[in-house]
DNA sequence: CACCAAAAACTACATTTGTAGTTGACGAAA
DNA sequence: TTTCGTCAACTACAAATGTAGTTTTTGGTG
């Protein structure tokens, strides 16, 4: 298994609705964007280009039918970024961010009730 | 107080440098940053004035001596990279995140305690 | 005061990203 | 089978980023 590559912000928002539904065809893409981004067809041609590129989408077209399917998991991606905010902005290690969401950003009594619950079910 | 711009990654080892020992000079930067990076004088020079130019330092020369001080606090800075990583991977809110840490990133036993005292501490 | 070394300012250039236009190929209709 | 309309492939281009070279300024030295 590879490591997952950098993914942009833009591919990002293309690779959370494949991840939903996987295969993507571009059509399906389009309109599942057209409600929120007002994306022209090449835009998101070349974003899936460019993840392919990357290695995270297969390119699969057999009779005519253009398929794109997920390579990497979206878990294994969302490990990547975290790990690099955390060593980015938190020493790399958990604490600190932690730190930073109890005391600066005010947990509401039913997110730290969620947190409890959470911790409890640690084996 | 205005709101922090996006600080690319280079820009950020410069900032966590600042923010340890405000104002920096270029020299400083320079001995700080021999150990970990090998950056040319003008590398940092760069990035100083990027910075400045995102209104995140504000650069001061009184007689001869060229002074870089702060103008955004670090926390702010944290938390402009902290909503925007829960926007694009958590549909924006913390659960989701404190979920993946919690299942998937298998905190230690101290890591939980730590987490549990933190959280007894909230009013 | 003239000049030089050091530092600051300006310029450079390849890569990545956001966003799309232009061209070419292929499958369906006539 | 020829043609035509779509969709995919290729090309484009500006902004941001990483990294640094070249030119100009300037404070200190003779």
């Amino acid at each position: 298994m590879k490591k997952p590559p950098r993914i942009s912000e833009a591919e990002w928002e293309v690779m959370e609705q494949i991840w939903q539904a996987p295969p993507a065809t571009v059509a399906k893409l389009c309109t599942a964007f057209a409600a929120t981004r007002q994306w022209a067809p090449n835009t998101i041609r070349t974003l899936l280009t460019r993840l392919v590129g990357k290695g995270v989408l297969r390119h699969e077209s057999r009779k005519g039918v253009h398929e794109y399917h997920p390579l990497i998991e979206r878990e294994a991606c969302v490990k990547e970024e975290v790990d690099s905010l955390l060593k980015r902005l938190f020493d790399g290690s958990l604490q600190p961010l932690l730190v930073h969401f109890v005391e600066r950003r005010k947990l509401t009594p039913e997110q730290a009730r969620q947190l409890h619950s959470l911790l409890e079910e640690q084996p």
